[in-house]
DNA sequence: GCTTGATCTAGAGTCGGCTCTAGCTCGTAG
DNA sequence: CTACGAGCTAGAGCCGACTCTAGATCAAGC
């Protein structure tokens, strides 16, 4: 494969990641990246695929919860390179657990609510007789 | 049914419900319970079945991403009585459709955290040959 | 040359959801 | 009678994750 990209602007990235570009520059600042994005002319950032695509795997552990530190310390273990896979699969191991409990527990959630919608639709049906609760009309 | 309770103290239902005292007191001033809870003597909280039930139901929404505001909401319309059921239908709905959304977007997270596991065990499996990456070792 | 628009830094502000503090009142046990 | 523990109110504080502001720089187009 030839050179995908020369590098791509704050701006441009902040559009393919779905990232504010205050966004982009708080992550940076917090240590989120591998390593700081090389400057162009001007000081400017200049991202490269490599960034971007790490930043796609940041909004996705995000999107699953994950919370910054957490995404730093990845990071921070990618950064310090060979010897550190077993620390890394730890991680996101935890992390499989975490996502996956919380599957579970929005399933349930999902059934709650759709037992309630069921029941208040059957009320409706059934003509708008007796009164609309379900769950506390009114504490005591 | 005989009564079940005389009324639980603002202690017993942060036991039950698995909120803070303090939560639990900001949950009404928030607007979040239906009604105000009964007060006993001493202007103590006393809280019947029904709040309780009703502070199970949004612990569960809140779980699931509901935000108090919104639960305030469907709380106010529970409060106005019959007359609303097709409203609070569509809050029900509207929120079963972002917890479907939810789930879709973490079992896609999983997936590709799951991916990432099996290619970093392989990886580990073949012999520590070739650079950890996988993923972004270094900004260009 | 001048304006426009994107970028830069440092730091302040916002928002949601609690959590904690201070200072007071009860009811019960010793 | 006093000490304790649980509760009360009003209001301040905190944390995470951004978001926004101010004031400066720079490249490109008119």
């Amino acid at each position: 494969m030839p050179e995908t990209n020369p590098g791509l602007s704050i701006g441009q990235v902040a559009e393919r990641t779905g990232l504010s570009v205050h966004a982009l520059r708080f992550y940076e600042r917090e240590g989120v990246l591998v390593a700081p994005v090389r400057r162009g002319p001007g000081g400017r950032r200049v991202y490269s695929d490599r960034d971007v695509e790490w930043l796609h795997l940041c909004v996705n552990l995000r999107a699953s919860g994950m919370p910054l530190p957490a995404i730093r310390q990845y990071a921070d273990l990618v950064r310090r390179g060979a010897g550190n896979e077993e620390h890394l699969l730890t991680l996101l191991r935890q992390h499989q657990g975490e996502v996956t409990a919380q599957i579970e527990q929005l399933t349930e959630s999902l059934d709650i609510v759709t037992h309630k919608i069921s029941s208040y639709t059957e009320q409706l049906a059934e003509g708008a007789t007796g009164p609309i609760m379900c769950t506390a009309p009114q504490s005591s």
